[in-house]
DNA sequence: TTGAAAGCGGTACCAA
DNA sequence: TTGGTACCGCTTTCAA
């Protein structure tokens, strides 16, 4: 353990060439079978770990991809990188994890020393900030470069790297749905980090949605917070602040965001779902134990991770397929955060007093 | 982009030496301020990126150290980890992540891998089940071989190995001192992963203090979970199925657990804190947000994280210190999810009417 | 079935 | 101040 072993210390001991020795490691069929027994007993004598440096350099090739987030610390991106970790190590590839930037300029750097490094690919979630975004020339070369991409939770029309996301705006869709179907009409809505691109579409699909159910046209409803429990509280805070008529429900961009502003509502005595309906995107474990279960849009972070690291592989299996478009189905979870709007409830209790 | 530029191409377009290119690369004296500047102009001019792989071949050393956790999902663990990586990454090194495993041999493939790949040092928290483990062949190798591990949450005695942990015997010693003062005397504890050190050194300690402050000694009164919200939920439903007379107070090992906990509480009845206090370990960001603000044992996980980093490249630095054994301390934050034990109360009440 | 030798892209020693 | 060259440890082509 002292001095590293290499393949010619095997090699000499047996009074064999280090070719053999690195063929029999691979158990090349070139070998004979006896010849492999010995070494193998050497290499274990010896307590022989291959360099996994010197592979690399030699075959051009390392089992090393690269995984760039916006905040591994994050529940959702723990989750996602927990998948490619697992699915990675499965596959006999290792994780290198960078947490990246808002800054396109930083987070290229990140990328950089993915390809200094030599990645064997890497699994990424840059800052774009539209569907088209006007790639800096770096992005340009990459995609003429041999080293691979995948983006993940950034939908490009068209995709110019694999990319794999969840249906988000399907997720919003079923969220408006079902609080108009309860009546809501004053909805508020929390967004995030306007740099990030999924974000920015979920606002905009949410905003569009609203306008077709009719929803109320304030813009004090709109407001944004940090990815934080406490961004989702001061969120709170601001919304109750500023709104003179309050929102029967408020629909956040992420779980996180929603356990904040439930502690709020908590706090100034907002009864929930009686008074205020919330909803959330993202399905983290937490959703499920809040105060009032939340009713979320789950996105399969696992599974995305899972892809996203199958396409990694495949795409770098086969170069010439065409970028892929994966996009796999949310759902809507109904939990007791959920519930018919004050006026609505009057309404039905008026009715139903009228009928008897 | 198309092939890689090497430091050669570099010398051969400026007629200069490889050697000379690979100097200045490094911004050394020897070489001159115009020859630099030349250089530097075509490596912008070529993009050239220096091959990582390389260097790490030709010195044995690279900026990449490895990390090795239970579970890099874990907020506690996804926490460090974002510490470790932003340590690293302001040093210029990058983070290669693995998630452990429970069985010491799983452990140690991992470790053998970032050998392999010739990590510049590793930080771990390897399944050792007692303070004085039984290290297999291969850690005493590591001992005496030139590769660097910190570990974090284990603490060995004497630390064979840097280790940076928190105080949580006395962060247990806390929350018994607590509980007592409280008036609490039937205390249930919920401990985790009995093959991890730390779980069973918080249970160890725990029964010691439980024992001096006289707390009901039921073996009911103990129960295991799984690390997760459901595994709280669950312990609860157990807890409170087998015992006939209920806790006045539970305190679990984790955050996650006791959300998992709350939630269970609340679903079956039980006032927080009237009918039942709840404590636990770790203080990670939701703590503050449940129904019922958690009191906890705060951990500072950033801090854990970034000086595990600092001993790994001290380490490096001087490899004839001794083995450093850093514990951070932690801190009880009081908060709503604990109060006094209901037969406090009464007797208080009854205490205040004679008064009258 | 096995060996010799030339890289992979840097670093570093020694000489000029 | 610069260049020549051996080498890091493994892979791979071409001979033997």
């Amino acid at each position: 353990m002292k001095k590293k072993v290499t393949i010619r210390d095997i090699a000499n001991q047996l009074g064999l060439s280090a070719m053999t020795v690195s063929l029999a490691l691979r158990d090349h069929p070139r070998i004979s079978a006896p010849t492999k027994e010995r070494i193998r007993a050497a290499m274990k004598e010896l307590n022989y770990e291959p360099n996994q440096v010197a592979r690399a350099l030699a075959t051009g090739k390392s089992n090393l991809i690269g995984v760039i987030v916006p905040n591994s610390s994050d529940p959702y991106y723990a989750e996602v990188i927990r998948a490619i970790e697992d699915a990675a190590s499965a596959a006999g590839y290792h994780v290198l994890l960078a947490n990246g930037s808002y800054e396109m300029e930083r987070y290229t750097e990140r990328v950089k020393d993915m390809i200094a490094l030599h990645m064997r690919g890497i699994i990424a979630a840059p800052p774009f900030i539209s569907e088209k975004p006007k790639l800096p020339s770096f992005w340009q070369n990459l995609l003429h470069s041999d080293f691979d991409v995948v983006l993940i939770n950034r939908q490009l029309k068209p995709p110019i790297f694999h990319q794999v996301a969840a249906d988000y705006m399907d997720g919003v869709r079923m969220v408006v749905e079902k609080l108009a179907e309860l009546g809501h009409k004053r909805v508020a809505y929390i967004s995030g980090q306007p740099a990030m691109l999924p974000i920015r579409q979920r606002l905009a699909a949410f905003k569009r949605w609203a306008k077709k159910y009719d929803f109320d046209d304030d813009p004090k409803l709109f407001q944004y917070a940090e990815l934080s429990f406490h961004g989702g509280y001061e969120a709170g805070q601001q919304l109750w602040a500023t709104l003179k008529k309050k929102p029967t429900a408020v629909v956040t961009f992420s779980d996180v965001v929603a356990v904040g502003l439930l502690r709020f509502l908590e706090v100034t005595g907002v009864a929930i779902p009686g008074e205020v309906s919330v909803a959330s995107f993202d399905g983290t474990a937490v959703s499920e134990f809040t105060h009032k279960p939340l009713t979320t849009v789950y996105t399969p972070m696992y599974e995305i991770g899972r892809q996203a690291f199958d396409l990694l592989l495949g795409g770098m299996k086969n170069k010439f397929q065409a970028p892929q478009n994966v996009i796999l189905p949310v759902e809507l979870k109904l939990r007791e955060s959920i519930g018919a709007a004050p006026n609505v409830l009057k309404k039905t209790r008026l009715k139903s007093a009228r009928v008897r």
